[in-house]
DNA sequence: TTAATTTCGTACCGAATGGTATCTTTATGG
DNA sequence: CCATAAAGATACCATTCGGTACGAAATTAA
């Protein structure tokens, strides 16, 4: 946009380093859990004055929006991307499933940031609960149309509308994220998993009536 | 036991209502969320000393304990009585479904207390902690009697061994009390619910190879 | 009446939390 | 060289947290 000359701005250089404190704050909140990291610790962690912080993100709701921001385009984005590669269904869902149920390493913690906030929903403040639901929505936006495409290639059976199988989905998915982060064992929850899964393929899918 | 006549204990006359402060420290870690109610609120609400509280129970840790205790008394063990009716699968599955999905109400809070420790089960104490693991792994053996009979009976078809069903329809209920408790919307948690039930009564359960 | 015993609750503890007031430092513009 | 502007960080704010020290109150035993 700008040239690339950047006009120096008046008064005293930046040194806040915002990429840093956000990676100090998303392996934090997503390894330890959102409120098992208080925004003192962030700081600490970052080796950032809380002034500072205050400065770049203004309260902790808006970094913890900020964290899930980074979090989305370096982590979630990459993963829904395995969605759009038209591969088989069973393909596809294995990859997921493999990724979803990875345990902890010391790269990527275990389970989703997103998949924890959506379970904490209840106490995020209002910019953070605003941009979960948001991205919740285009997330299941995804499986639908990842779901339609396998539907249309007869490789589904999609008992009632994509939208609400693909709600299922999401439903799923977050399960077993929010198990493996709980640290339950991979295997139980992969077979799970699957079990949840295999209605989807099941050729006489009829889902009983429903109310009795 | 002893006596009908109680022998006076020798100090100044007790007047601590335990039963009274355990109902408003169940309804309010269920309602609210467990760690969204701090010891100080619960003696605002019981109308109690702090010392008093902490010369009956000991610790936070511990009133969790009780509180759970407590929860199991009065709500999940009557609850969980309907597996042992003997009735149809599908009848027994209609009405846990059912209940699981009933919003809060003024007399009882919608979820589930033990479903939400389980999700919560990193930041216990370690009194709590133990004992929700007791309780859960009850709770699956329920299931499993419940799903033996039915397979004898040849209601459902069970894909691999009871205790991994059990095990999955455990995390699924989990699943279901947590999303109401969340404010999810019933209808849509159960159509969910019957979706990944259905697989239960699928004649062709077939699940797919594990590991690709 | 007095001593012993038990429970009561006020008033406090240190630590941690989210958030800021304020002064210093470092830059640019005139 | 001085004013203006922006960012730095120390040191603080009120509040809440889980937990307790301690003296007053209430009872029984002697």
């Amino acid at each position: 946009m700008s040239g690339e000359q950047v006009k120096r701005a008046r008064g005293r250089p930046k040194t806040f380093d915002r990429d840093h404190t956000l990676d100090v704050a998303v392996d934090g909140y997503w390894r330890e859990g959102i409120d098992a990291v208080s925004v003192n610790e962030i700081c600490r962690r970052a080796n950032i004055s809380k002034p500072g912080l205050y400065r770049e993100f203004g309260s902790e709701d808006q970094l913890l929006d900020a964290a899930l921001s980074r979090y989305v385009e370096t982590v979630l984005g990459p993963a829904l991307a395995t969605l759009t590669d038209d591969r088989p269904f069973q393909q596809t869902l294995d990859s997921m499933i493999e990724f979803a149920t990875r345990p902890a390493s010391s790269e990527s913690p275990a389970g989703c940031l997103l998949a924890q906030m959506c379970a904490a929903r209840n106490h995020l403040g209002p910019v953070t609960g605003d941009h979960v639901d948001r991205i919740r929505r285009e997330q299941i936006a995804h499986y639908s149309a990842w779901l339609e495409k396998c539907a249309d290639r007869g490789e589904i059976s999609a008992p009632g509308p994509i939208e609400n199988i693909a709600g299922y989905v999401d439903a799923q998915m977050n399960l077993i994220l929010n198990r493996i982060a709980a640290g339950e064992d991979p295997d139980t929850v992969r077979t799970h998993a699957y079990l949840a899964f295999a209605i989807l393929t099941a050729t006489d899918a009829t889902t009983p009536a429903i109310g009795s």
